[in-house]
Formats: C-alpha cells, sequence, structure tokens
DNA sequence: AGTAATAAGTAAACACTGTATATTTACAGT
DNA sequence: ACTGTAAATATACAGTGTTTACTTATTACT
C-alpha cells in the first residue's frame, strides 16, 4: 500500500502537521520536537513529512513565523482598541497584551526568542518580515510620539549611522518610523522582554518576585521616562 | 581491555569531561552537547561518563552551577573593585561586568537563562545557591543604597508577603536583605537581562540596533531611577 | 480510452543519540 | 594470595532525523 486513497488522506496535510506539531510543543515543550512522534499522531510515516517541509528546520521556521503572527497580532489588536490619540494607553495596552501572549502561549514565546531546537538556526531573513511586524505596534506608536513632540528622549545616545542598512530592511517590512523611534522602541522592548522571559523560563519565582506588580512597575517606568508630560 | 593501566588514564576525568563539554558548547553550542562525542574526544567509550555523572542531565546541571560561580565572581569582583561609599560606582561595575560575561561565554549564558537542552529540566534546588550567589553582588549594592537611604522605591509596588517563604531561601544562599531591596534587584536584573539576552540570541542585530550605547544608556537610566540625589 | 508523468505515500536502511546491562580487569585492603 | 571494588569496555536497545528505492493513486495528454 504505498497510497492511500484521496477519502482517506487527510485533507491539509500541511497544516494538520503544524497543528500536531503545536499540540506537542504545548505538551512536551519545544526541545521535544520530534518528527516521528508527529507522523506517528496523523498515522502517517515519518518521511511523509519531507513531502511538506524539506527538512525539521524548515517546519520549525514556518511555526515561528505562525507564532510571529500571532503575536504581532495581539499586539496591533491591543493597539487599535485605544484611540490614536492616547499615545500612553496605546502603549500600555501593547504592553498588556505583550505579556499577556506570552503567558497565553509560553513556549511559542520560547521558540521565537529562545533556542530550545537542537542544531536550529533561524533563517532571519525568512522570519524577518513576521518579527519585524510583531514589533511594528510598539515602533508606530513611539513613533507616533515623537511626530506629536512628546517623545522624551533628552539624554537618549545617538545612533550611528552604520546601522542604517539595516535599519532601511525594517522598514520594509516594519512600516515607516524614525530611526530614534526604532532605537527607543527596541529599549523598551528589550525591558518587557527582560521581565516576561524571566518569568517565562521560571528565573523568578525561587527568588521570591512575582512578575504582576513589577511589570506594570516597569510598564509606568516607561511611561515616566519616554513620554513627555 | 576492560580497564586502562593507570598511567594511560586521564588523571581528572570529572573535570575532564566538563572541559571537553564546555569546548563542544563553546563550538557547536549547547543544543549540540552530546555524551558520546564528550567520549570520542576524550578517547573514552559513552558509558565511562556514567562513572561520573548519572547521566546527561547531572553533567548538564553541573555545567550549569560552574557557570553561575564563574558569573558570579566577575560580579563580585567589579564590585569589590570600587569603594564601598560609591554606590552608584559599584552598581555600574556589577553592570558592565553582567554583559562582559555574557558577551565573553555566550554559550555559557544561553545555557544558564535559555533553556536550550533538549529535554533538560534544571533541579532548582541544586542549582539555587550558586545561582542566588551571582545575583548576590546586585542585591549586595541594592541594599547598600537602602541602608544609607539613597534608594529611591517612591512609586515601587509593595511586596507582597506571599513570597516571604521563597525569601527565605534566597537569604540562606544569597545574603542577608530586605524584601524590598531584593525585588528592586529583580527589577534591575530583568532590564540588563533583557537587552543582554536579546544581544546574545541575535535579535537586535536586524532592526539596527547595537548593543553599546543602548546598554550604557540603560545603566544610566537604572542610576538615575532608583538612586536618589 | 489508453498511456505516460507526476504526486504522495510506504518500506527499509543509515548514522546518530542517551542509556542499561553484562563483562572484564586494574587496583586496594586484608 | 585472595577478595572486593572501581573503572573501564562491549554489546544492545529504543529513539531520533534523514536518504533511498519502490509502489501506486491521480492527473494530463494524445
Amino acid at each position: 500500500m504505498a497510497r492511500p486513497l484521496r477519502k482517506k488522506q487527510i485533507p491539509h496535510l500541511q497544516e494538520a502537521i503544524k497543528e500536531a506539531a503545536w499540540k506537542q510543543i504545548a505538551e512536551f515543550g519545544a526541545p521535544a520536537l520530534s518528527l516521528r512522534a508527529i507522523a506517528r499522531e496523523l498515522k502517517i510515516t515519518a518521511p511523509a513529512i519531507y513531502n511538506y517541509f524539506p527538512d525539521r528546520d524548515a517546519l520549525v521556521t514556518a511555526l515561528i513565523i505562525d507564532a510571529f503572527t500571532s503575536f504581532g497580532d495581539w499586539q496591533i489588536a491591543a493597539r487599535d482598541s485605544v484611540s490614536e490619540d492616547d499615545h500612553a494607553g496605546r502603549m500600555k495596552a501593547i504592553g498588556l497584551a505583550y505579556r499577556n501572549w506570552a503567558h497565553t502561549f509560553p513556549q511559542r514565546y520560547q521558540l521565537i526568542f529562545g533556542t530550545p531546537i537542537p542544531g536550529y538556526e533561524g533563517p532571519v531573513e525568512k522570519t524577518l518580515p513576521s518579527s519585524a511586524r510583531s514589533l511594528s505596534a510598539l515602533v508606530s506608536v513611539v513613533e507616533g510620539l515623537r511626530v506629536a513632540g512628546k517623545l522624551n528622549v533628552d539624554t537618549f545616545p545617538k545612533v550611528k549611522a552604520e546601522y542604517k542598512l539595516s535599519f532601511e530592511m525594517w522598514k520594509t517590512h516594519g512600516g515607516e518610523a524614525d530611526i530614534l523611534s526604532l532605537s527607543v522602541a527596541m529599549v523598551i522592548w528589550s525591558r518587557v522582554h527582560g521581565i516576561v522571559s524571566l518569568e517565562i523560563q521560571g528565573n523568578l519565582p525561587p527568588f521570591g518576585a512575582k512578575g504582576d506588580a513589577l511589570y506594570l512597575y516597569e510598564l509606568a517606568s516607561i511611561g515616566r521616562q519616554f513620554i513627555k508630560e
């Protein structure tokens, strides 16, 4: 039996493979992801997967892109739930959505920002569009602050010209924004990522800290530091 | 030949195994760590390693403890290179040492704060002493600020009583400190970790940001926010 | 309608991995 | 000299990603 009847086949096998992969990642964690285990669950043989993904890394890349897209959706939706002129409100909404997504899908967060897949080296050129979009909500709000003259960057370091190249790359995927706004967004991003990643990885609890209050405090700190008035 | 002559044996095999492991981690990354590859390099067979470590996870745990210890040494040395009354200077010195260590040993940083080993679940009770010590330098400086009345915590959230239990655990390994100091240290830690981890993981470059200037800016931000005067 | 081409699966095998078990043997203590 | 233990090897098992060869359902073309 080399090929089953059309009727017995799984309709959208490519999607079914990714779904099974997410299911396994949610249950056993990203490092335990196994093509053979996916095949077992779908009742096919492992090499059949190679008809849809050239290798395991390609599957992981597809998962990462999907995760970034979902991550971006949440933040963009959060931003758009607050009126455009309320910059501080939009900023806070994005911050809350950021942590919310990470806590809802901790394994996806680790998959994106950790490197929990043995031997996997992410091809940046493939993931950049979706990862840039996942940050575009924050960047757009910072840029909005800058245009409105409400961005406090008195002591912010000058951005050097040497990075303009990758900045151009950003523009095509993340939207128009001044390079200053982009850099400020990076710093803000690093702050929320700092807390969230320590939380997700379980590094905070043993030291008696809990994320909730500290995270709100950090969001407030960001507002005080970067928003004028 | 079941057991080679004493003279032909490797003297401190336990240490040699760890060294070979670090060498491989530095070269191929933590996820590629393989007992058989270590054995090949030491010209022994893989099961021989089981005489020194009950399983691969135990080896990884030993590596993590060593890394934490080295990490802590750097920060404590940096702190003690500045006079005790110069709180801001000590804080900055620790911050620079933190990033310095991470950039000198990026794979060790990932090993500690990521989860790049497939299937590895770190036993917190074993790694806590060394990980607590690696943060003790920062905590001691924050505590010094508090005692000197120079810690700015006007808007800092109240620490809830429910975490006092793990706080007690901290004390025995990380040194005496007020729970407020510990929480402030956590926030500071999350900020430096945010930038450093994004740098190490290679998530900043594609967006045109470089760590140097941003990191110094963040250290300055921390000083402005938490140190009075 | 008949036939060739392609697509989508299976089967078997290869080179890895961590680990368990049994066996061998060097060495220390009595 | 004998015994017991410690430290290694040899072998084997189950798991992994991946490659190759093969089979056959479906599609396209004449």
